[in-house]
Order: structure tokens, then C-alpha cells, then sequence
DNA sequence: CATTAGCAGTCGGTAGACTCGACTGCTAGT
DNA sequence: ACTAGCAGTCGAGTCTACCGACTGCTAATG
């Protein structure tokens, strides 16, 4: 074997010490615990080695060694991305199986019940990201008066979603107008995405082309605005405090998670470059910067549709993990092809 | 003054200045701050008599006094309710303002925007629980097929919420038959509540009424099946972990909001005894023992329909809390009302 | 040249002794 | 009934010493 081989055993060695243990890896435990026939010194010497190159560091001089972002990269590079699938227990597995096995309510009840789920079986944050809006086709359009002056415009995608939005009216208008504004929308956006750029032909009456254009333009904006994202066990980072540098951090990451912005726009950067692993500051978000991602895209009909991903600390169980979305990811998109 | 009227104002000191400083408070301190012209000595003979009738309790033995949840109990009955409304500062107000003369969504986004509202103003976790379905008429119902052998059954309500089922169908299921259930249920259900026994009368057709039956039920169990608890500033309580004995506890908390049906019951069970704060172990929660509650009940037209609250540490400041719950409520249900 | 054994050195963490000061409880005096 | 003042208690901070868990280095070995 030759001595870069034995390095990257010994790195290896140590991220699955640490992630076991949280504390920093003696070069004994190495030797002990790596199945490499080498004495203890041997592997200090290539601690030195690997601490020169940036993969492991020391909290302090007379103390074992940590691994580093770079540490972490190297070992879900080579070491865990191969063999996802098979990195979960049967029990989740199975677990997963009877989840999806189940019976679901509609789209949005459905992916956040997932992130649960994932929560559950990675004993992390995790998190969901739906099907953007113009991936599906709409289905319903329905303007419900609720009371004077008021009409809820609503529209049901093919996928099962459905998007709301209240409008302000003129108080006298007549729930005539109010059906033949939701005629023409029914007939304007009928298996077209809520994205795509029409424009409604005006009908004569402006009472009902205003209604028609206020509904129309009231469920565009939306369709654009956000995708939406299902935060599941958000607790477990309360749990993880002591991963984190301050205790603030928690609760910083805990807020990132209900403004969800941050995050949304975070997993739709990373998944566009392919990324689906990160590690520490390698991204761009600094409240993350302790935090790693496992992601994995989830895929209705060959299309990417949405992503599962959990959110835990860097030193988190990356093959668990990678084999965590991997599945559920699988497993969520067969189910909403079918 | 009287004996017991200057104990009541050393009581009364106590808990606004521990509310303050988070530390046990001392006899010079509350001879300082209480306005009342007494020696500390004098203070403390009040103390150790407040300490015998269990207000206050001793850390340790050389240590200030601290409130006990009768502490609280007794200043919250005596001093805080009366001046409710006054107790939010002019910034808070207009903040209230703003927020309700802005525009807004669908009932059930206008409910988590109000949580984070009232987090935002009481630096504390925040619950609004929405109104129940039941209180609500059924202004449309609709069965759109979404794909082979799924049908998505929504019902509409006057207050703008929208209740959602999917159900599964025969494949071979027709969109007349389909379009037949609709009408049959629109019908059925058009201004009555989700929740009343209605049965439907059979049509003849066995698939048409079997796909009534479905939805009916599906959407009735739905309605009594649980009232939405929105939450806002969940993080809040990661900040607030030094108050809780056990790291545990917060995590336990936020988890606790997370599966909502716990704390929605306590809430319910409170506001029907009348309770607007619960301090401590008053309640049953186990969970909840280190916690306050802070409780308003909103109404639409006149009828109670919902409830806002604030959970926060037991030192947390009443005055403020029963303020902020109180104004927002009434906000809230004006809002709703109009 | 790679590997090893062994030794010296570094540093964190813990335990004990000590001091300081913030309290209280009590008692005697007004 | 209230107050002043004193004695006593205990937590918290500081200092010391010490232990043990490591590493880095060096010299010896295959």
C-alpha cells in the first residue's frame, strides 16, 4: 500500500472516529481503529502530512485532530458517494417504504410530511422543496366571493397544489360579473402554467376585464414569487447546539429556516451547479457556515421537479445521509409520477 | 400603608425587577426601586413572610429572592390585567397598525403572519390558532380529477380558508360522473358547515354516489379533525434556552410546536376555564413546566373564533405580553369581521 | 527510505484552597 | 412597628498543582 493510499485511510479513519465521537482523533485510535497494520507514530507522521495539506486540524497543540471543510470534501468525494443506496439501515428502509406505501393527502401535505420523515430517519433538520408552480399545468380556476368587496381568486394544478389569492374589488359588483370573470380565466389559463405570459382579451365590460386582470396577474406574480419549502425537525438543531460555535447560531439557523427565502434560494444555486454535498463555507450563505447540505433532486415524470436535502452539522454522517435523500428522493418522485 | 399592601409592593418589586435582570433580587435592591421609603432590614422580614406563603423562593441560602410561579400568579392577578391595552409602547403600536392596514392573503397566511407579528413585537414564540372550520359555510365546492383514478376534493369557506382531500377513484371513473358528484355536493354543502351531519340522498347512479360519499366524508373528518395552529419565532426559544433548567428543554419545546396538536388542545382547554395566562405548572404540559402562556381570544362578529398567545419563560414580562396579545387579537378580529 | 519505539514537551481539564462580596437572619435599640 | 448593625452563609472567581492525553522529535531498525 502505498503512503498516499495510507493517508487517505488514515483520513478516513479519522472523519468516521469523529463523527462517532465528536472529539478530536488521537493518532492511537487511528492505528487502532482504521485496520491499517501501522503503529501509532506512523500515523502521526501522516497526520502531520494531511495537517500540512489542509485536511485536519488540531484545537490546540497536545490535542488530536479534527478534520477540517476540506477534510470532510475529501471524504464524501472518495469515500461515501458511491455506495449511497445501500448506506441505510433496513429499518428505515423500511420505514420509507411504509411512508410512501401509505395514503397521502394533497400536494403540499404530502412534502411536508416528507420532511418529517427525513427528519425522522437522518436525526437532522430537513427540508423539502416543492415542485415550482409553472411546472404544472392549471386544472381549476375558481373566484369565490367571500364578502362585500372581496373575491378569493383560486387556481388547482395538475400536481395537486393549489394556489390562493384575496382580491379587492369594487363592493358593487355583480356575482354575474364575478362568473364571467372566472370563464374567461377558467378558459384563459386552462392547461397553460400559471407562469406562462398571456394576456386576456378584453371582454368589453371593464368591470370583469379589471377582475380578470387583477385574478390574473394576483396568481402570475405568485407563481414566480416563490417555491415553496417544507421545513421538517427544526428542533434537532436546538438538539445540536454544542456543533455550533455560539449558542446563537442555533437559533440564527432556526430563523433561516422559517423566512425560508435564504434557504429556498441557497438549494436551487447549489443543484444548479450540481452540487449535491456541502460542507461548511463552501457555500456563500455565513449563517451556514458550521451547517452542511445533502441534497438530492427528486424527478416527476424524468422531469427535476423539487429537492429533499437535510440540513445538520458538518460533522453529520454524510453516508447515512447521501443514503437518506437518496431514497427518499427516489421514492417521492415515483410516487408523484405515478 | 398596611402591612399587606407593602408586602404586595415588595412582591410587585421582586418580579419586575428579576423580569428585568434574570438574577435573584435583593432586599437593598427592592428597598432601592419599590418607591416605598423602608429599610432593607424591613424588606427583609417581608421577604421571608412572602417566602413562608410560597411567593417567593432562595436559590440558595445566601442569595436574593426569586418569584415562584405564585409569585408570578399573584402579580399577574393584581397588577398587571387592569392596564392591558396601555402597556405597549408607541412603537409596537404603530407596528400593530401597519401591519393590519396593509394588505393581505388568504385567511390562512394572514394567521402566520399575524404568529410572526407577535413574535416580532414580544421577542417570544408566538401561536395563533385559526377558527374552526366549523364556524365557517361552505361557499364552493369543487372535485377536480388531477390524473388517473385521483380526484382533489376542495371546499371553500366563507373565511376564506380552503380544505383539501384527495381521494382515490375508480379508474374507469367518468368526467360527467365527476362533474355530477360536484353539482350534488355544491348543493348538499352550499352554505352549511363542513362539520354538520348532512346525508346525501342517492342519485341512482353508484359511482357517482359513491365519489359523494368519499369527498362528504373525507372533507367532514377533516373538519373536525384538528383547528390549524400557526406558528411564529419558534427560534425565540433557542435564544431563551439559559431559562429553561435542561438544554433538552428547548428542543423539546420547539418539537412540541412543531406537532401542534398538544398545544393546540392546552390552548383550547385554557380559553374554555377562562385562563388567559397560565404560568408554570398550572397547567398539565409536562413539557410546558418552565413555561408561560400568554392568551387572547379573538372574535368575528362577536362570536370567539380564535385564539393568539405568546409562550414565552415564566420571567417573562406579562405586562407586555398581555398587551400585545390584546391588541392583536382585537386587530385581528376586527380585521376578520369587516 | 519507510517504519518504529521511546522520550520529552505541551496543554486542557479537574480538584482543592482561598478570598471576596453579596446576601440573609437575628438581635437589640428606638 | 421599624431600623441599624453585626455575624454567618454560600456562590463565584482566582490561583495552584497535578494528571493524563496527546504530539513532535530523534535515534534505531529492517
Amino acid at each position: 500500500m502505498g503512503v498516499d493510499e495510507r493517508r487517505g485511510a488514515v483520513l478516513r479513519a479519522i472523519v468516521e472516529e469523529h463523527i462517532q465521537t465528536a472529539a478530536p482523533v488521537s493518532s492511537q485510535a487511528v492505528a487502532r481503529a482504521s485496520g491499517l497494520s501501522v503503529s501509532s507514530a506512523t500515523v502521526r507522521n501522516d497526520m502531520t502530512a494531511l495537517e500540512r495539506d489542509g485536511y485536519v486540524s488540531q484545537p490546540h497543540t497536545s490535542a488530536g485532530r479534527v478534520p477540517t471543510d476540506r477534510g470532510y470534501r475529501y471524504f464524501v468525494d472518495r469515500f461515501a458517494d458511491p455506495s449511497a443506496i445501500e448506506g441505510l439501515g433496513i429499518n428505515h428502509q423500511r420505514a420509507v417504504s411504509e411512508f410512501f406505501g401509505g395514503t397521502h393527502n394533497a400536494l403540499e401535505e404530502l412534502l411536508h410530511e416528507t420532511s418529517g420523515l427525513l427528519a425522522r430517519i437522518t436525526q437532522h433538520a430537513a427540508v423539502v422543496v416543492g415542485p415550482p408552480p409553472e411546472s404544472a399545468r392549471v386544472r381549476r380556476v375558481d373566484l369565490v366571493p367571500l364578502q362585500q368587496g372581496q373575491v378569493l381568486a383560486i387556481a388547482v394544478l395538475s400536481n395537486g397544489a393549489v394556489e390562493r389569492e384575496l382580491l379587492a374589488v369594487e363592493t358593487d359588483l355583480s356575482i354575474e360579473s364575478i362568473l364571467a370573470a372566472e370563464r374567461v380565466l377558467a378558459s384563459l389559463l386552462s392547461d397553460s402554467t400559471l407562469h406562462s405570459p398571456l394576456t386576456p382579451s378584453p371582454t368589453g365590460d371593464a368591470a370583469i376585464d379589471m377582475l380578470v386582470n387583477a385574478a390574473h396577474t394576483a396568481l402570475h406574480r405568485r407563481a414566480e414569487h416563490a417555491d415553496p419549502l417544507y421545513v421538517g425537525g427544526a428542533s434537532r438543531i436546538a438538539q445540536e447546539q454544542d456543533a455550533f460555535s455560539t449558542t446563537r447560531t442555533a437559533a440564527t439557523l432556526i430563523e433561516l429556516l422559517e423566512q425560508q427565502v435564504v434557504v429556498v434560494s441557497l438549494v436551487r444555486d447549489l443543484l444548479e451547479s450540481g452540487v449535491t454535498v456541502s460542507i461548511g463555507a463552501e457555500h456563500s450563505v455565513d449563517e451556514l457556515r458550521d451547517c452542511s447540505l445533502v441534497l438530492a433532486p427528486y424527478r416527476i415524470e424524468g422531469e427535476v421537479a423539487g429537492t429533499v436535502g437535510v440540513l445538520g452539522p458538518t460533522r453529520m454522517d454524510y453516508q447515512h445521509a447521501l443514503a437518506a435523500v437518496a431514497t427518499v428522493s427516489q421514492q417521492l418522485g415515483s410516487l408523484l409520477s405515478k
